[in-house]
DNA sequence: CGCTCCCGCCATGCC
DNA sequence: GGCATGGCGGGAGCG
């Protein structure tokens, strides 16, 4: 090798002049590293220097169809890299030679090319986050290897962790099983579960530092005697088939990996600091360990981090101590599934559901569990929900559909995540985040701003969750929808409309009013106020609801975003910049000056509503959507979609800025609250959208999520209608929606006289869903998918908007959502067979385009909403279906 | 200079 | 002994 590089000279990267080397050579050359001969005999040839080079011509050699399929991947890939992307494809494609070289080389190997991170995510790229139940994808090691030009051995890397996650499993030898995200958040929930009974006191006490979490640490490692214990779940092992062996030390890559996620989820601040990290795994609390091991440590979760951030389960960023700036990783996935879902098994018999329906070889996931998936949605919701009675209905209705776990070890982790739960419950309690009702709150906050609601941003993405749900439905809940009174709910189990016990909403049978919130410019406010009632639950709520960010941004601040534009976090400043830098995240930033910082107290409270909206919603809604919703996604949702999706961004650059932006102004906004209103039996073909919100903000949509949702049933607070105005228009459907009548300048005005109502929030109605996919499918720039897309809307939208643009960055980061409501008409769609065709499609069809794709998107995003949705849209656009 | 982390040697353990 | 795994840490890329 060295020789070889040498002579070429590339000092630094052997890989970048090999390019050409190899590709002259290679031809000739055998070398190839004799090293493990077994290397050898799979792969004949790699070159082990270029892994590029072994890509192209696996890639020129493959089918058209792979590589076709791998461009797109890229494309629509957040990758960290859009350059990489590029060269490879350039390298890929074309052969060069010397000549060129050196632009080559300068372009593509470069260290960064070959990251684990980036390997990841190619090798995410190549299998579907949610797979179909029918399809089960083997991996074969070698083949992944040799097709990504990358050693076996780093293959092991990757799936290790993936394996931790259950996101894969080993099926034999050298193959090992996709089971896609379907279990993901079970899993999380599994490990939240095992997290808190080891680290949990930690935690506790520690949050209520939090300012960083960091110095918790340190107290973690105190408290945690046994931190080490051995791998929490072991489900690792258990896979369907071989298992072979829990041998070697432990798979200590595995079991760290686990150990690491469980970090972030009991973290309050979910942000965890590699050294704090390392010192607790390497499970002592010796704090003396010798360097050495620390170093190692270090380096291995340098590994797993790699690959966690190409889940888009956490990102990096820095906290800036006292000491000066730690590297750190912020969990940027699912939080909350958890207990939701556990306060749902812990009804409930616990894990039957998910036993082993699958058990086969790679599971399948599918099915019916109610529960869990359930769970995972509620989850996402949930820390927040409400009642019980809620959840519990909630937790009967299958949310989606699929996802299931997988075998028995799903039932294990099941079975320990209930365990782990009881116990957690009697400690904790619940309580804490089984009680929100934020709900009410939300109504009453008049403010002023007409409805008032509180908008909070997550809560914005809960609901496209709730969305989400329902349309996808497998279960074909669209075409229902279109009745208000009870698709969703039918599915649910109950469904019925109803008062909700401890809530103060209505609601209606068929949906009639939805509310969406989004953060209001005024959130900025980190806090949230309390507003009408909540307060006491509030806090908690608040942590439930914004989990992750919000709650604790305040200390520490980092997201925020949407709401919080954090307090007065010293933090201050100083972090902000962080997030320029690559991405938005910086830890402590938060501060951001809003603008006003006003701090209305409803922010927290509207958040919480949202939240408990949301769920509500979902209870009704879900039926429908479940299935391929991701549980994940759903949360995701919440919080941070922006975090997701900066994250699949981060890497290189934020392409779209929004995120940033929207960071960075803390504030961001605002997002809006809307008020659906679905048609009830009498309006049928209406559907409101009220922004609560002021006005301005309101009204952006983010493109991102927007999922439209179709909510069977809307919760209202009863109180709540009261205040609000509601339009009802006749019925027009956008001007996307292939339905003429309404036109839109019937809707417009429609929308006008709400507006007059509201005050300037803008009005939106519509049949369809409006979607904001993003804009055009061109995002051929963008990495990802820009935060959030702009919203198109229908041109009076805008207007009615125009204090904030759709476009405008500042839309970003709140996903828009739609709401949609179902119409009788549209035909049930499968969510399938929905799929978007083309772009136009989806603003076309009122209902069945929109929410399909939206559903999906959430599903399949979790963390990257807005980039599996924008990648759809690509992909539409690009080749229709 | 320090953070990252690629690379691949080599131990472990199954067959 | 061969081979699959994967622990481990030297040392280089990079900011």
């Amino acid at each position: 090798e060295n020789i070889f590089d040498r002579s070429r000279m590339a000092p630094k990267t052997p890989i970048k002049n090999e390019p050409i080397d190899l590709s002259k050579q290679k031809g000739c050359t055998p070398e190839r590293n004799p090293i493990t001969p077994v290397k050898i005999i799979d792969r004949p040839q790699p070159d082990p220097w270029t892994p590029t080079a072994n890509l192209k011509i696996l890639v020129s050699a493959a089918s058209p169809d792979m590589r076709d399929r791998e461009k797109k991947k890229e494309l629509f890939r957040p990758i960290e890299n859009s350059e990489q992307s590029d060269t490879l494809d350039s390298l890929q494609y074309d052969i060069v030679d010397d000549s060129t070289v050196d632009e080559f080389e300068k372009q593509r190997p470069s260290r960064k090319q070959k990251s684990l991170g980036l390997l990841c995510q190619k090798f995410l790229a190549r299998y579907p986050n949610y797979p179909l139940s029918t399809e089960k994808t083997t991996i074969s090691l070698d083949e992944v290897a040799s097709i990504l030009g990358v050693e076996r051995r780093r293959i092991y890397d990757i799936v290790n962790v993936l394996e931790s996650l259950q996101l894969v499993s080993r099926v034999a030898k050298n193959q090992y099983c996709w089971h896609g995200r379907h279990n993901l958040s079970q899993t999380l929930k599994m490990l939240q579960n095992a997290g808190e009974l080891q680290y949990g006191e930690l935690m506790t006490c520690q949050h209520k530092e939090l300012d960083l979490e960091y110095k918790f640490g340190e107290r973690k490692k105190a408290i945690i005697p046994d931190s080490q214990d051995r791998p929490l779940l072991d489900f690792s092992e258990s896979d369907c088939i071989s298992a072979s062996a829990n041998s070697r030390k432990d798979k200590s890559l595995r079991i760290m990996s686990q150990k690491f996620v469980m970090l972030f989820l009991v973290s309050k601040t979910k942000i965890v600091t590699l050294d704090i990290a390392a010192k607790i795994l390497i499970e002592e609390t010796q704090d003396t360990v010798d360097h050495s091991k620390f170093k190692t440590k270090v380096r291995r979760l340098y590994d797993i981090a790699n690959v966690l951030t190409s889940l888009g389960l956490i990102k990096k960023v820095h906290v800036t101590e006292e000491r000066g700036r730690k590297p750190a990783f912020k969990w940027i996935g699912p939080v909350e599934f958890p207990e939701n879902t556990d306060e749902l098994r812990g009804h409930s018999p616990t894990s039957d559901p998910l036993p082993e329906t699958q058990k086969g070889a790679c599971a399948q996931y599918q099915t019916s569990a109610t529960g869990k998936q359930r769970f995972t949605r509620h989850a996402s919701f949930n820390t927040a929900q409400p009642c019980e009675a809620t959840r519990r209905k909630v937790s009967s209705e299958p949310n989606s559909p699929h996802q299931e776990r997988q075998d028995e070890n799903c039932s294990k982790m099941i079975n320990l995540a209930s365990v782990c739960r009881q116990k957690i419950e009697e400690d904790t309690g619940s309580a804490k985040k089984s009680n929100i009702t934020l709900p009410v709150s939300l109504l009453p906050v008049p403010g002023d701003s007409d409805f008032s609601v509180n908008p909070l941003p997550q809560a914005v993405f809960p609901v496209v969750q709730a969305d989400v749900p329902s349309f996808s439905l497998p279960i074909g809940i669209s075409s229902q929808a279109s009745h208000p009174s009870m698709p969703a709910a039918s599915k649910t189990e109950n469904g019925k409309p109803t008062l909700v016990p401890n809530q103060p909403f209505l609601c209606f049978p068929s949906s009639s009013l939805f509310m969406l919130c989004g953060g209001l410019q005024e959130n900025n406010l980190s806090e949230p106020l309390p507003t009408v009632g909540d307060l006491g639950s509030r806090s908690a709520e608040a942590q439930a609801a914004v989990p992750p960010t919000v709650c604790q941004k305040r200390s520490s601040q980092k997201c925020s975003s949407p709401s919080a534009p954090g307090d007065d976090e010293e933090p201050a400043a100083k972090k902000q910049t962080l997030e320029h830098s690559d991405l938005p995240i910086s830890l402590v930033v938060p501060k951001k000056p809003s603008e006003s910082p006003k701090a209305e107290s409803s922010p927290g409270s509207v958040c919480s509503a949202a939240v408990h909206l949301e769920t509500n919603n979902l209870d009704l809604a879900s039926p429908s959507a479940p299935e391929t919703a991701n549980k994940e996604s759903t949360k995701l949702l919440d919080c941070q979609e922006q975090g997701k999706q900066s994250q699949k961004k981060d890497p290189d650059d934020p392409p779209p800025g929004n995120e940033h932006i929207s960071k960075e102004n803390a504030n961001q906004p605002f997002q809006p609250q809307y008020l659906y209103v679905q048609p009830t039996a009498g309006l049928s073909s209406f559907n409101f959208l009220f922004s609560a919100n002021q006005a301005p903000g309101a009204i952006s949509l983010a493109a991102n999520q927007l999922p439209s949702l179709s909510v069977p049933c809307v919760m209202v607070p009863s109180a709540a209608l009261a205040s609000f105005p509601l339009v009802c228009s006749s019925s027009f459907t956008s001007p996307l929606s292939p339905v003429p009548d309404g036109s839109f300048s019937a809707a417009a005005s429609t929308n006008f006289s709400m507006s007059s109502l509201a005050s300037t929030t803008p009005v939106f109605l519509s049949t369809t869903a409006v979607v904001t996919p993003k804009v055009s499918p061109t995002p051929s720039a963008d990495p990802q998918q820009p935060p959030h897309p702009a919203l198109h809307l229908s041109p009076v939208l805008t207007r009615s908007c125009s204090a904030v643009k759709l476009d405008s960055p500042v839309c970003m980061g709140h996903p828009v959502t739609l709401v949609k409501l179902q119409q009788p008409s549209s035909a049930p769609l499968t969510p399938k067979s929905i799929r978007p065709a083309h772009h136009e499609a989806f603003f076309k069809t009122p209902g069945s385009l929109g929410d399909p794709v939206a559903w999906r998107k959430n599903e399949g995003n979790q963390t990257r909403n807005a980039s599996s949705v924008q990648r759809r849209l690509e992909i539409s656009s690009t080749s229709p279906d």
